[in-house]
DNA sequence: CGTCGTTTGTTGACAATGTCAACAGCGGCT
DNA sequence: AGCCGCTGTTGACATTGTCAACAAACGACG
C-alpha cells in the first residue's frame, strides 16, 4: 500500500545544499560536498534531480516559499493596522539580508536558468503574498486604489531593487550612514510615494 | 620612449569575454574560449588579471560605463524636457534588454565577489549618470524636491527592480499582455508616483 | 515462500575547467 | 653585448559535473 518513501533522501539532499549555500557561498555547493552533508554520496542526487540547476531551482523553491510565508506572518502580526504594509515590507527585506546567497540563488540566476514547474508555482505564491499585503493595505486605507495585481507588482519591483542593491553592496555609499538606517528610510520613502 | 603596451591584449581579452557572454550565456565564458576568441592562448589572461573574476570585473565595468554613456545621450537628446526623464529610465530599460547578460554580470553575481576599484569607480560613475539625469528632471519641473542623490537612488533601485524582473521573466504574468507594454507601463506608474 | 523488476544508491571513469609552475621571446637599459 | 622584467606558451594537476555499470532493497505476483 505504501509506496517507497524518496522524500526523506531528497529533503535531506536539498536542506544539506541550503545549509552548504549559506556556509560557504555558491561555490561551496557541489555535488560531492552536498551528498556528503546530506549522508549519501556524490551522484546520489541524481537520483532525485535531473540536474545540478534542478537541485538549485528546488532548494530557490523552498526559499522562496519560506519568503513568502515570512512575510504573511510578519503582516498578520501587528494589530496596528497602520504598520502592517511596513512590516510585511520589512519582513521581505529581514529574510533577504538574513540569506542573501539564497535570495541570490532565485533571483540572480542565469536568466537562461530553466524554471522548474515547482519554482514557478513558488514564484507564484510569492507574489501572491505580496497581493494580499496590497489588499489589506488597500482595505486599511494605507494603499490607494488601483488594481491590486499591478500595485502588488509595483511594490515587488521597488522591494527587489531594495534587496539587490542592499545585497550587492550599492546602497553603502560614502557619507552614507550604516546600510541598515538607510535601507530603511528608502524603504519609507517608497511607500510613501505609493501612500494616497 | 614608447613604453611595451599590454593594452591591445588587454582590451582584446575582455571583448572577446563580452561577445561570449552574450552568445553563449555564462557557461560559454571560460578561460580557455576566451584565451581562443581574443588570439590568445588559455591562461594568457593571467599576465593582465589576478583571476577569471577578476576578468569578470573589468568586464562588468566596461559595461557599467557603457550604461551610463547611453542614458547620458538618451536624456540629452530629446529636446522636449518633458520626456527627457522617460528617455534616460528607457535608456537604462533599453539596455539592459538588449544585454541581459551583462546586466546580470554585473548584478547578479554573487555578494561576495570582491569588487576590484575599477567596478567600484564605474559604479560610481553609473550613480553619478542617473544623479545628472535627476537633477536635470528637478530642474525641468519633471521631479519634486529633495536631495538629488536621494532621488537618484531610489529611481535606481525602482529601475533595477524593473529591469532584473523582466530579465528573471517575472514579469510576465498569467492574463498580460506582452512583457514590453508591461514594462513601460509599469515604469510610467513607477515615474507618476515620484511626480510633483 | 521464492523470483523478478523497479527504484535507490554506490563506485569507476571521463571530459571540461581554473590555476599554477616551468620555460621561451622580446624590448629596453647599462 | 649582457642582463632583467614583461608577455605569452605549454604541461600538469586538482576539482567538478555527469554518465555507465553494478549492487542492494523492497514490493508485486506466482
Amino acid at each position: 500500500m505504501s509506496p517507497r518513501n524518496p522524500e526523506p533522501t531528497r529533503t535531506a539532499i536539498v536542506a544539506a545544499a541550503s545549509t552548504l549555500l549559506e556556509a560557504g557561498g555558491p561555490d561551496a555547493v557541489t555535488l560531492r560536498s552536498v551528498g556528503s552533508a546530506a549522508g549519501v554520496s556524490r551522484s546520489a542526487p541524481y537520483r532525485h534531480f535531473t540536474d545540478k540547476s534542478d537541485l538549485l531551482a528546488a532548494l530557490a523553491a523552498r526559499s522562496l516559499g519560506q519568503l513568502a510565508e515570512r512575510i504573511r506572518r510578519a503582516s498578520a502580526a501587528p494589530s496596528d493596522p497602520a504598520s502592517r504594509l511596513h512590516a510585511g515590507c520589512a519582513a521581505y527585506l529581514d529574510h533577504v539580508i538574513e540569506q542573501p546567497q539564497h535570495y541570490q540563488l532565485v533571483f540572480g540566476g542565469s536568466p537562461l536558468t530553466a524554471s522548474t514547474p515547482e519554482l514557478e508555482s513558488a514564484a507564484d505564491d510569492g507574489m501572491a503574498a505580496l497581493r494580499e499585503l496590497v489588499q489589506q493595505a488597500q482595505a486599511d486605507g494605507e494603499l490607494g486604489p488601483g488594481a491590486p495585481r499591478e500595485l502588488a507588482t509595483v511594490l515587488w519591483v521597488f522591494l527587489h531593487g531594495l534587496a539587490q542593491l542592499q545585497i550587492s553592496g550599492h546602497l553603502h555609499e560614502p557619507r552614507t550612514v550604516d546600510g541598515d538606517v538607510r535601507l530603511d528610510d528608502l524603504l519609507s520613502l517608497g511607500l510613501a510615494a505609493l501612500r494616497p
